[in-house]
DNA sequence: AAGTCTTGTGAATTTTACTTCACAGAACCT
DNA sequence: AGGTTCTGTGAAGTAAAATTCACAAGACTT
């Protein structure tokens, strides 16, 4: 269920805009001003925000930084006046994942939903399988060791590796690193030397982290 | 390489053991007191530690306390006179892995140091095991998914998760949730159903841990 | 009492992860 | 220049994980 909060000073307009949403069959809500949606995203999660740039009190690019702060997965469309579209093109480098002008169609709003949300999910899916990737990554005590020979030893060889891990087809570290290297958690130098990532460094706290916790 | 500590205020004991423990090629250094063993285990890792139990200063039993809290893995073996064998025996209570009486043969200390490394890396193997389970429970999506609509919902029927999932074969819900089981991250109540363990909720943290950290 | 929903088991199959092997270019040594 | 060690690739095989299917005991409903 894709909620969507429209944040305008004027009601009409809101009103407007909700009666639309709602029969393209999107829950919604309203706030009059950039204060007022601060407000109402701390107590609720919205997949959308409909912003007006041009508002009295907090203006649309303030609003724009704090949402994005308090809630960085929320997409936010702006709405602008067609004068003022360079101000719109700025809140996209801000952060915004799209605008359209006023006065619209009820058709072009709706499109334009229907893309950011789109694109939301297949971040989110991205996302997932990169999870899933470093999970599976850990999921193998070979790998695990590599990943602790690497922390101790800040750098280290292909065959350093294999003879420390004392395995005698080599191949097969070669397989594991492969792994390791596609899920981000190592990575390798120009002189083919391979070391933990930064990404590889956090992934061994979380590891930490939990060894302590299974051994209590 | 297994690296033994000896404690004993009399110097003639401590090389007397120093040789043998050399000879059997072990590592080994030396501490005079409590209060030296300390010091020394905090600056280098200590596989085992043998303790006379009767020392002037800090005694064995103190000691003993110290040594567990900073070093948990490293194991203790009391040396205790003969006389003295029902505070050995407290000593175990207190966590030493096992005590020989003073005076002793060369192969009696031998084979108890052989047993309480072996008996070290059996546990560091069902500890390793343990994490193995844990992470290959994790490197699947279906299984996270489960840990989180448990982290949300505190407790849920077995068609309730199901239903959730929008999974249409069941019996693919049980297989993972036998996974789940077995690796001690959830549980299940007399009425069936199913619960985040306390060592799941850890799991969570790592999780959520894991995941702010590759989003960025 | 009969039917439906829940909560499974066990075996068969498919899919994925891992290992092994045969080979080869690049770097390094002498 | 010729051998040796390092760092791989690609295909084939094996082991483990995941899915599907056929069946069933117990609870719950009407």
């Amino acid at each position: 269920m894709n909620k969507i909060l429209i944040v305008d000073d004027d009601p009409e307009t809101r009103t407007n805009i909700a009666e639309i949403l709602h029969d393209a069959g999107y829950y919604s809500d309203e706030a009059a001003s950039g204060g007022e949606a601060i407000e109402r995203i701390t107590l609720e999660y919205f997949n959308i925000i409909l912003l007006d740039l041009m508002m009295p009190g907090m203006n649309g690019i303030d609003t724009l930084a704090e949402v994005r702060r308090l809630s960085p997965k929320t997409k936010i469309i702006m709405i602008t006046a067609f004068a003022t579209v360079e101000n719109a093109v700025r809140a996209i480098k801000k952060g915004a994942s799209d605008y359209i002008t006023k006065p619209f169609k009820i058709e072009e709003l709706l499109i334009t939903i229907r893309r950011v949300l789109e694109e939301a999910s297949f971040e989110e899916d991205i996302k997932k399988l990169d999870i899933d990737h470093t999970l599976s990554s850990l999921a193998n005590p070979i790998r695990r060791k590599i990943i602790q020979l690497l922390c101790t030893r800040k750098s280290m060889r292909f065959m350093e590796i294999t003879r420390e891990l004392d395995i005698e087809d080599h191949t097969k570290v070669v397989f594991h690193l492969k792994m390791l290297k596609e899920s981000g958690i190592i990575a390798q130098n120009k002189d083919k030397s391979y070391t933990l990532s930064r990404e590889g460094e956090q992934t061994v706290d979380c590891l930490t982290i939990l060894e302590h916790y299974l051994s209590e």
